[in-house]
DNA sequence: ATGAAAGCGCTAACAG
DNA sequence: CTGTTAGCGCTTTCAT
């Protein structure tokens, strides 16, 4: 009746760790494959040995080893996300939207970070595919584009924001030229017509927002009053923009920042000159992220449906890993004006007043 | 000679997915134990094998699946971060550290996200631990304590930014009583004796701060003048509890706000009603995120040495895991002053001017 | 120095 | 409805 002499040895003692299908399976009286039957909710199962393996289960403090059942599914369900820079804000959003998604399609994201730097990024995109999760997501990376390629062609992967001018590798970005006429549009509705733009020197968009500040302002009539000072998506990036342009001869009335991070290095610049905002002058940044929204801050600017743009990163990784495409997609999403407390009519300035220090 | 008959039937065709480490073999003309070995660096193979060996890998796009190494190590060499928010940037550069501290000891760091809400929490726990993580750290849970406790038993845990009162629970905190001294002391040394402060109502130090700061108001002599007011971890908590304080006879010429976050919510609200700051009060906030250091915004704050929270955590866990530490273990660490823009001695008031609108 | 073989914990036919 | 069996890709004795 036994078989067990078949086996060299039957090992009466049970690992210390955690306990496996196989203890269930003993306690509850049944089969391993019962167990997973049960485990994995199938309905031809009879409900006294249902209840058996679930008892027996809970009992032990069961946990199922995911690595186990990828290892012979050859799926994960498991969406890995590298996130090059947990600290830029603008990414929280996109990956909330990443998550749920995700969630709601029965896939977990898993998040590995670069530290904005080319060789971490390479480890962490390294671990993920490792791990053999399903697809990988690359937020923001600054990663050289050859290896993003190469590695698109082994693995379903997504590039989101930051456009992928090789066609081969799924991408979701904003429309950053809509974003820069919307910002132009909004100002010179108000009144404005010079308009200088700080930009975001190399980062992601920043060429494009560049160039559609200028499209935008040539449609206004506007080209020759148009500036353009070299920044950065950083504070400092920001602020030494600023104090550039107010360098020059002939002050702007109005703004256009690269990012929010940089207007606000822009209010600041201002602020130390004794610029009044908005009542000097007007700033728009771009992003919408939540540092614009505070109060103290009240940025005008131009949003991003990040939410979104993390969704229709994993549904583009869905349609590959489920759908069977093959074809690359680039997903453009449209931006939109956010009003607030940055932007105002130009008004007969003042003489720019001194800070006391 | 040749065994292939003894099996079924060796399969000729190879699947689709990734190269294994027996394609690599066969490429090599070496058997799949001398792969392993030359893969894993062992000394003893002789070059030429070796060479061919990592020839054969390289020219496959070999990448070694974790999951099969994990199954049969029983460790993964990652561990996993239960990050509750996302958005709040305290936790970004504890996770700095942590990634630091991890990689350097040969781990990696996995993150998953709870949305602070318990249930996401406990599922991104759960995944984390179906994956075998080796240890897991909770970042800022909001799950209840008891869930914690008893996972805790099963598996190295060690909680971040959040005291347990549980002393089976590994944690590492930063001294809040001793923080919110800091502020009272830097306070009343520029003079100020009018002091409030807006608590953080059940976030987690808020009590531990509350408290701190109404010893510290008496170890001055000044429990007579110290008055507490209801806030929350939020830009609109700490708005809301300056407006209560405003509403009242007296109004302090200084206030101890529970977090940056809330801090900058002071700001606005001491904006709003025309109170300038520094001039006609001065604020203090906690953490000293990256928006205390915005120069917008320019906060004098409690600086919590955040990365070193990370690396000690993960210390922690190594301790258990490499160590065999069986003992819980709490590290406590002390916050330190930033001083910047939002404090100064209390000075003749003006009157509060009412804003034009 | 190298290969054969036995699993790690789980799923998935395939019998009964 | 339930148990048996053969792996998933890799590491690791144990022989040779």
């Amino acid at each position: 009746m036994a078989t067990a002499d078949r086996r060299p040895r039957p090992p009466v003692v049970r690992r210390a760790g955690h306990p496996t299908i196989l203890d269930v399976a003993d306690r509850a009286g049944v089969s391993k494959s019962l167990v997973s039957l049960v485990l994995r909710g199938s309905p031809r199962v009879r409900e006294e040995k249902r209840r058996a393996v679930l008892r027996a289960a809970e009992q032990l403090g069961y946990r199922p080893n995911a690595m186990a059942r990828s290892l012979v599914r050859q799926r994960t369900n498991v969406i890995g996300v590298m996130l090059s820079d947990l600290h830029n804000i603008y990414f929280d959003e996109v990956v909330d939207g990443i998550e749920d998604e995700a969630l709601s399609a029965g896939y977990r994201a898993l998040i590995n970070t670069g530290s904005r730097e080319a060789d971490r990024e390479w480890e962490a995109i390294e671990t993920l595919l490792q791990l053999r999760t399903d697809g990988v997501i690359l937020a923001g990376p600054v990663l050289p584009a050859p290896r993003i390629v190469a590695t698109a062609t082994s693995v379903p992967l997504v590039l989101v924001a930051r456009a992928s001018r090789w066609p081969s590798v799924d991408s979701v970005t904003n429309d950053d030229r809509a974003g820069a006429r919307l910002a132009v549009d909004h100002l010179v509705s108000l009144g404005h017509r010079d308009i200088a733009h700080v930009d975001g020197g190399q980062g992601a968009g920043a060429a494009a927002r560049r160039s559609g500040f200028l499209d935008a302002m040539r449609a206004h009539g506007l080209a020759g009053s148009a500036v353009v000072v070299p920044g950065a998506f950083t504070e400092e990036g920001g602020a030494s923009g600023v104090d550039r342009l107010l360098q020059s001869r002939r002050r702007p009335t109005a703004v256009f920042v690269a990012n929010d991070l940089a207007a606000v290095g822009a209010l600041h610049a201002f602020e130390r000159r004794g610029l009044r905002v908005p009542l000097d002058v007007s700033v728009v940044g771009y992003d919408n992220t939540s540092l614009a929204a505070l109060g103290h801050i009240d940025l005008t600017t131009i949003d991003q449906p990040k939410r979104r743009i993390g969704a229709v990163a994993v549904r583009l990784l869905l349609e590959r890993l489920e759908g069977g495409r093959d074809r690359a997609r680039h997903v453009v999403v449209s931006p939109s004006l956010v009003v607030r407390g940055t932007t105002a009519p130009p008004s007969a300035r003042a003489r720019p007043r001194r800070p006391a220090g």
